[in-house]
Order: C-alpha cells, then structure tokens, then sequence
DNA sequence: AGCCTGACTCGGA
DNA sequence: CTCCGAGCCAGGC
C-alpha cells in the first residue's frame, strides 16, 4: 500500500517537464490520492537514489518547503533557475507562469 | 496502543 | 498579509 502509493506519487513526479513546477497537492491529486498531500512530500523524503525532477514540486503558496536559507532550500532553488524558473523578491514562484498542467488535470498549457 | 512530528493544504478570523 | 485549527497519513519512540 505504501509502497503502492508512493510508486504512483513518483511515477508523476517523473512526468513534471523542464522549466515547470507543481504542488504536492496536484501531484497527490494525479496520482489518484486526492487530499493527501503531506503523503507526497513524505513519499520525497524518503527519494534515496532515485533519479526524480523532486525539485519541480513546491507548496500552493508557490514556495519552497524548506527553511529559507537550509542547504536544501538552496539547492532546489538553484536545480529550478537553472531550468529557468523565476523567484520574486519573496522568494515565491508565479504559479499562473510555472505551474504544469497535464491534460489529466482538464488544462491545456499556455 | 498513544503521542508527536512533518518536503501539505484549505478555510476562517 | 499572518495565525490558527482541522484533515491527512506514515514513522519513530
């Protein structure tokens, strides 16, 4: 069961395209586990070696769930501007520019 | 089992 | 804008 969702949790991790973000609620969402976002970024923490764009999942305020500042804050901020991926002064990411929506969600990209 | 914590989110004050 | 509170669920003690 665990393993059962997680394996789905990063089979849509794996689809997030270059450049592009999401939340943990969305990828809870795609990947049939509506409501369970906390389950998501438990599912990352425990990543190992795997080879995952983990740094294209951020919170639905758009941000980093690190602290600000941590050594892994700094290294996801870093992995998304090299794909291009824009920060504000606050540190935040314009979802209506970054965020991926897959066909699976009913949006067309822009 | 109970209790706490956490790469979350949403609604309300 | 910020601060709860509640819902969520796996893990560690």
């Amino acid at each position: 069961m665990t393993s059962e969702s997680y394996r789905k949790i990063y089979e849509v991790v794996r689809r997030i395209p270059r450049g592009r973000v999401t939340t943990y609620g969305d990828v809870a969402r795609l990947a049939g586990l509506s409501g369970q976002a906390r389950q998501v970024g438990y599912a990352l923490a425990a990543l190992g070696d795997r080879q995952l764009p983990w740094q294209r999942v951020v919170n639905a305020a758009g941000r980093i769930s690190f602290p600000a500042g941590s050594e892994l804050a700094e290294l996801q901020r870093g992995l998304l501007e090299d794909e291009l991926v824009e920060f504000d002064a606050a540190g935040r990411i314009d979802l209506a520019r970054f965020r991926w929506r897959p066909r699976t969600l009913g949006r067309s990209d822009r």
